[in-house]
RNA sequence: GCCCAAGUGGCGGAAUAGGUAGACGCACAGGACUUAAAAUCCUGCGAGAUUUAACCCUCGUGCCGGUUCAAGUCCGGCCUUGGGCACCA
């Protein structure tokens, strides 16, 4: 660095400042407004505080770091989120206990952390390791299970048959075992749930509550899964069975053409037919042999088998068939659907294979609905050639473009037949046969030649060339087109008719409709939309008795329950009298025992099922010999709460006092990874609510705002990686350049939402920036205001760097300060008023060196002044300088008065010479002028 | 396959409501200072055509269309990349 700025001094005297100054210390019940700034709190890894870490830390610290000196009472916290995995592999290697590693790590960490100067207040810090912490995960443990909200439950697990060990999804990706490659196998094990399903739509709900992200609420959207639809019942044909389906396509009945049920549906065996049976029988085992993965991985081909029986369809009456399928899951709905071929995904897979009925009962609407439309039926022919691939087309030209044959279906005429017709009377082409009809669309158009408006059913038909023969063709008079043969390619650019688009759609891609649109072949419900034919469809099935309205949610309840030594022992004895009984309270906390050993066992429990001196103990209710449970809590526990725990750290009553979590209300910001968004967002959210019902926190949603920051990628675009070799150090980045680099560097690196590279260079950039900030020094003249002439600017800037650190704009926040400094370096002197200006406005990122600057400048420290405020009339600019255009094209550009009514700006503007250039000789058609923003002149 | 996000100079990225595209920074080039280098300062920097020069002109925000006086921004379709989900009826 510059001339004596060592910035390494200049850091550490200022940490050691805020250190014994505590300033940063939140204080429960202060005068002040309350506002709780949180960010993630990490895993302690081994491999040390990445620079994304720094990026997010950064982010809130300059948030914090603002709020405070805006006379907020802010609480910025920082812990560990410390079991897990890696800590016990760790442990399993070295035959050390974790918590003497996690202990390492922390420190580590904390030693990181604290030399980028960060403003958490580490007076709160804990981590969810200590018995203190968990003691209170699982004393909450026990309220879950003492308002039956937990509970066991036989499931299946992820188990690799060669570690002997059971595997969380994660390390079961693909199927095989992570560490040996073997394939995996589902395993039935007793395990501990968590009733999250019962939330589900208070989870859908409390989003309200909140202003998370868009995209943050669509994720809990997304993982809640609610569908909304109804359960029909169907009649078995010929027997007193019958089952329900759920679906939220009801408004399709007519179109259900066959039913599915689950393999393992119980009605399968008391309706498949005796021919049927041994096939049947065959089928269910092979699914039975199947695992999870395997069944979802084959999802290529649809299987499946005829069971003999019929079902009746209870709007049309017909008989379908009942197939059973592996595509029918017995877990969700009622583990039996109708299928409805022409409009859904799968059914139409299904539907192709096995040679089933495939019924179109709604037809997408393309163009615009008009009034006093007249109507007709009409056909789209496609005619393709094999050897050419080439499509058949007739060119318009400047009358209507390109298109297809087309044509209106005479009397006494089939679709087909006319489809026929119009190839040769249009084209000449006699040869040619039939490969599919497509399905039907509903069209709205404008005919120039007869100026009417048109809603018209067509059906579209692809046909193949057999040979090139042609005949005359048979044309009337105002049929002026060539007919060209053509690419796929030039179709897709040239033909803009939304009918032929749409058709030539359905040709090349069959599949069913799952748009919108309007029903055929429906009953009661031809001509109604999808939404309205569902409710008239539920009110008709809720009348007669034929099934009712039904909602159903994704989200299942919370396997609990881990084969693992380093988490949360689970406070539950297993007595031979009483059954499971919970811990008494106040035996909490139910401490990991202090072994050398952390081996899961041959059958897949947990470690500490081998500690027998730990699992053995008394029943706390008849005092009998029992057993402890030896499974541990998932690592998604300790951090489901751990904000509240902030609120309050060192209560030993309680998790955390009332007081303490009104006083703080809620987290006001809180920032986190975008892995994290869906699923430790929901359970924590699940885990408040719970507290909220039995009265133990004050807000139903204890989180106001939660975004998501983007990861820092290595220089190449990929991942940080040590096999990638691009790993970057934070602890190099600060020993050479200094912590408030890294930091300016980190928020200035790119949209905080988006992932960004990392670059030394742009590293570089900002040191220098750092140092002009220094040299500016050097521009100072006593005076205690702004100087007059950049008063624009310096409200200007003091507004953007404000809002901009509100709203996650950080990078255009230092963007700001640069042109500020530009401006500043611009003129012979600045005040120190003005230089003051910009080392408190830069304090929130470059904390250390603007303390320093400030402090030779002879101010108490930024630390502890306000944050500015601007003023509002001194940022509007009376003078501005606007662009014209003539006919949309930037022609000038004008000095204009923010006031200057459209008269004003239309003089000024036809007095550019280069206006006039293109207004001369030329009628005005139109000017649009807005007040201090554009002109426009239309001319003709 | 479905859902979400993104695609803008050589690079990272700007562009509150559709209103002068490319802020700010990096890299690069030329110049100043220096014996020299580094550092620093100044100038230029989307592509192309034209010109002594300036102005000016044409094109340009992944591709093809549309709406509009005006489109990076809105609508329809397509392509590519990244992330999430995995037969959820």
């Amino acid at each position: 660095m510059i001339e004596n700025y060592d910035f390494n001094k200049i850091e550490k005297k200022w940490q050691k400042y805020w250190q014994e100054h505590e300033t940063f210390k939140a204080i429960n019940g202060s005068a002040k407004k309350p506002y709780y700034v949180l960010v993630e709190f990490p895993y302690p890894s081994g491999a040390g505080l990445h620079v994304g870490h720094v990026r997010s830390y950064t982010a809130l610290d300059s948030l914090a770091r603002l709020k405070r000196m805006q006379g907020y009472n802010v609480l910025y916290p920082m812990g560990w989120d410390a079991f897990g995995a890696p800590a016990e592999e760790y442990a399993i290697k070295n035959h050390i206990h974790p918590k003497i590693a996690v202990k390492e790590n922390i420190h580590n960490f904390k030693s990181q952390m604290k030399s980028l100067g960060f403003s958490f207040d580490w007076s709160r810090e804990f981590s969810t390791t200590d018995p203190d912490y968990y003691k209170w995960t699982q004393w909450q443990f026990l309220q879950f299970y003492k308002h039956n909200m937990a509970y066991k439950a036989t499931v299946p697990v992820n188990w690799c048959p060669n570690c002997k060990t059971v595997l969380s999804n994660e390390d079961a990706a693909g199927g095989v075992c992570e560490r040996c490659k073997t394939k995996v196998v589902q395993k039935e094990k007793s395990q501990w749930m968590l009733r999250m399903s019962d939330y589900a739509e208070d989870l859908l709900e409390g989003l309200n509550d909140t202003h998370f992200a868009d995209k943050v609420k669509l994720g809990q959207i997304n993982w809640i899964g609610k569908s909304i639809g109804a359960e029909v019942d169907f009649k078995v044909a010929d027997s007193d069975y019958s089952f329900k389906v759920f679906t939220t396509r009801c408004d399709t009945l007519y179109g259900a053409t066959y039913c599915v049920l689950a393999p393992e549906h119980e009605l399968v065996m008391k309706i498949t037919t005796a021919d049927k049976k041994e096939e049947v029988l065959k089928y269910k085992e092979e699914c039975a042999l199947k695992n999870e993965l395997e069944r979802t991985d084959l999802n290529k081909d649809k299987t499946g088998v005829f069971t003999g029986a019929y079902a009746i369809n209870p709007i049309t009456k017909n008989k379908i068939p009942i197939y059973i399928s592996d595509y029918v899951l017995l877990s969700y709905g009622t583990g039996a659907i109708m299928a409805v071929p022409a409009h859904d995904e799968r059914d139409y897979e299904f539907a192709k294979k096995f040679d089933i009925p495939i019924i179109q009962v709604l037809e997408e609407v393309t163009g615009t609905p008009k009034e006093n439309e007249s109507t007709k039926k009409s056909i789209v022919a496609i005619l393709y050639d094999e050897n050419k691939d080439e499509y058949l087309t007739i060119n318009w030209h400047d009358l209507g473009g390109r298109l297809f044959v087309g044509g209106t279906i005479k009397d006494n005429e089939s679709p087909l037949e006319c489809a026929t017709r119009e190839i040769k009377e249009e084209t000449g082409y006699i040869n040619f046969e039939l490969v599919s009809e497509l399905p039907k669309i509903n069209h709205h158009y404008y005919a120039y030649n007869k100026d009417k408006y048109f809603n018209i059913e067509s059906t579209g038909y692809l046909f193949k060339l057999t040979n090139t023969k042609k005949s005359k063709q048979n044309l009337d008079k105002d049929e002026v087109f060539t007919v060209e043969w053509v690419k796929k390619s030039v179709i897709e650019s040239e033909v803009n008719d939304e009918l032929h688009k749409k058709t030539f759609m359905y040709a090349i891609n069959p599949g069913p409709i799952v748009a919108d649109g309007i029903h055929i072949n429906s009953g009661i419900l031809n001509g109604l939309n999808k939404e309205d034919a569902i409710t008239k469809m539920l009110t008709y099935l809720e009348e007669n008795n034929l099934g009712k309205k039904q909602v159903n949610y994704k989200m299942r309840d919370w396997i609990f329950s881990r084969q693992r030594f380093w988490g949360e022992p689970i406070p539950m004895i297993n007595c031979p009298n009483c059954g499971w009984v919970p811990m008494n309270e106040e035996d909490l906390p139910l401490l990991l025992p202090d072994v050398a050993e952390y081996e899961p066992t041959d059958n897949g429990d947990s470690p500490l099922a081998k500690i027998t001196d730990w699992v053995n103990c008394k029943c706390p209710k008849c005092g009998a010999a029992a057993k402890r449970e030896t499974d541990t809590m998932p690592n998604w526990a300790g951090s489901s709460w751990y904000f509240l725990r902030f609120m309050d750290p060192h209560n030993d009553k309680e998790f955390a006092s009332m007081a303490a979590m009104k006083y703080w209300n809620k987290v006001n910001w809180y920032n986190g990874g975008m892995e994290h968004t869906a699923r430790h967002l929901l359970y924590a959210r699940f885990w408040v609510q719970f507290l909220y019902n039995i009265g133990l926190v004050p807000n139903k949603e204890m989180i106001d705002i939660r975004v998501s920051h983007g990861m820092v990628l290595g220089d190449n675009n990929e991942k940080m990686s040590k096999s990638k070799g691009n790993v970057i150090n934070p602890d190099d980045i600060v020993k050479e350049y200094g912590a408030d680099v890294l930091r300016v560097y980190e928020m200035f690196m790119g949209d905080y939402e988006m992932d960004a590279p990392w670059s030394t260079s742009s590293l570089r950039g900002c040191k220098r920036f750092i140092d002009r900030i220094i040299r500016l020094k050097n521009k100072v003249v006593d005076g205690n205001n702004y100087t007059e002439s950049l008063s624009v600017i310096i409200n200007k800037t003091i507004k953007k760097v404000t809002d901009d650190i509100l709203n996650m704009g950080y990078n255009t926040a230092v963007a700001a300060l640069m042109i500020l400094l530009n401006t500043y370096e611009d003129q012979s002197t600045i005040t120190k008023e003005d230089y003051h200006l910009i080392l408190t406005l830069l304090n929130p990122f470059a904390p250390h060196i603007t303390e320093e600057l400030n402090e030779e400048l002879g101010y108490k420290p930024i630390c502890e002044t306000a944050w500015p405020v601007y003023d509002a009339s001194k940022i509007e600019e009376q003078e501005k300088e606007i662009g014209v255009q003539v006919n949309g094209k930037l022609r000038a550009s004008i000095k204009v008065n923010v006031n200057d009514d459209e008269e004003e700006l239309k003089n000024k503007a036809l007095k550019e010479d280069n206006v006039k250039k293109y207004v001369e000789g030329k009628e005005i058609v139109k000017v649009i002028a807005i007040k201090g923003r554009i002109v426009n002149i239309v001319v003709k």
